[in-house]
DNA sequence: GCTTGACCTTACAGTAACTGGAAGGATTAT
DNA sequence: ATAATCCTTCCAGTTACTGTAAGGTCAAGC
């Protein structure tokens, strides 16, 4: 099958599936007589393993070994729940920061008048910051 | 006052200020006679306000606008609220979005032992998603 | 006066993970 | 036959820096 076949059954753009055989991340392609990429159901398999590790966030490198662990039958589950957990500690980590963000500016806008008038509690606080937690 | 200087005062590497130069987000710096730039108090000033609203998630182009209605004393507030409204809408997609990553792998990886043997529901659900919120 | 180390300068490359576009060949539909 | 749609490769652009190299400047110590 075509790419943009598989693209459409993997849930990718073909333009990063493309991408993806050239960081080694999937094996190339076989090609056919006129040089389009062929791609069976394992590989379209595959390109859904890491849509989806993709859309849970996971970097490509950890896709890399995710893939190798999937590939590996010989491999401890273990591996595998650190990526994870690892993965989650990042998220708590990034949620707890946008959180942080989230109630200054909260804060501020609340008591923005937004309205014609120049003065603005937001910029003040931008040009000199209140101790704030 | 040299560029390291104004860099501490600030809260930002000088590599930074020097590219916030580059792309005419804040105007070039005065030179001395050696070729150094040189930074005075309300430079510092402006370096601070960036380095706070770059703190807070704003894009290299919402500062663009934000020190433009800083700087501009008829500015109306408004406008800077909606700035700041957008990016808490912004930050709150993002919450969403990783708290939905992080339930799905959350419930994976409890399903997995975690131990040496190879059977593991993370690699499972990747490879065949189950139907999941 | 000289050296050493810490600063400063510019310019270019690299990061993450694609995405867009150009130039050109292949296939399919009309 | 031709037009539309696919495919190919390659290069550039995105965001916001960060690293590194090559070289000039300055302040301190001997």
């Amino acid at each position: 099958m075509n790419i943009s076949d598989a693209a459409a059954r993997a849930g990718l753009p073909p333009k990063t599936i493309r991408y993806y055989e050239d960081i080694g991340l999937i094996s190339p392609a076989r090609r056919r007589d006129n040089g389009y990429r062929d791609y069976a159901a394992r590989d379209v398999h595959i390109l859904r393993f890491l849509s989806r590790a993709r859309g849970l966030g996971f970097s490509v490198d950890d896709c890399r070994a995710l893939v190798a662990l999937y590939a590996d039958t010989d491999r401890k589950s273990g591996d595998v729940k650190d990526i994870a957990l690892r993965r989650i500690a990042d998220i708590d980590e990034k949620i707890a920061e946008l959180r942080t963000m989230r109630a200054t500016l909260a804060d501020l806008a609340e008591r923005c008048h937004g309205d014609d008038r120049p003065d603005c509690p937001i910029l003040d606080d931008f040009a000199e910051p209140e101790s704030r937690a």
